[in-house]
DNA sequence: CAGGATCCCAATGGATACTG
DNA sequence: CAGTATCCATTGGGATCCTG
């Protein structure tokens, strides 16, 4: 994703490649989600996908904050503070990510479910 | 994306997790955006998405029949004629598919071209 | 036509340890 | 606290050639 799309190749004209390539990837969007929810600080996020190394939390943000998407603003302050939120153009994605939220809860999780444990389980309580 | 899944670890609680998993990636999207307009053939799906190569189209298309989102369809003729399809599942993705293309049309392109080419060009024009 | 096989490179991303 | 630095394993995906 994004490969190497500031080296100005690579130019796009399909909408759905182009937003994918801003907010697919392992990451991107939960990192929005949990940013549409509220202003969140670095470890915040750790914490909530506790499943990212700092070091891919960092660049993943460094690139939603270079593609305009999300903010970051540091507090002077010992201890560092450093706060991430929503820019307008973060704003607007709210519909596409209430869209996956949506389709993941309803269909998504079930389906991965029932394919990976046993499909019987649900099958034969009809 | 999508990663080892299927060793049945990696398991995810989360809604765009789970989401993004099925569908996301440099090509699905506009795979399924494109099975959604309506049956396709595989050199129909090459020629559209034509800076795929046709060893990566074949990948994507077993990962998303694997997944469920997609049927294959193959007749018994000369020369051979498989034709790909959206499942049930898949076309619940319909809504997903239209917010993330909308978003792109109307936020994504304008945005990616404006910040790669000149950003002066919107700026002096208020 | 619809791919499979093989080779190969670049990018993603995890683990761990360290720092201003 | 909010990262960096380093090292390394996995994956994505292109090129090319071949086939039922």
């Amino acid at each position: 994703m994004r490969k190497q799309r500031h080296k100005s190749e690579n130019l796009t004209e399909c909408p759905m490649e182009a937003t994918l390539d801003l907010i697919g990837g392992k990451w991107k969007g939960v990192i929005l989600f949990r940013l549409s929810e509220c202003t969140r600080r670095f470890n915040e996020l750790n914490r909530l996908l506790c499943r990212i190394s700092p070091r891919t939390l960092t660049k993943q943000l460094r690139e939603l904050e270079a593609d305009g998407l999300i903010r970051r603003t540091v507090y002077a302050e010992v201890p560092p503070r450093v706060e991430y939120d929503l820019t307008e153009l973060g704003q607007s994605l709210q519909p596409v990510i209430a869209a996956l939220m949506g389709w993941g809860t309803e269909y998504a999780l079930p389906h991965l479910n029932s394919a990976e444990k046993d499909t019987a389980s649900t099958a034969e309580f009809v």
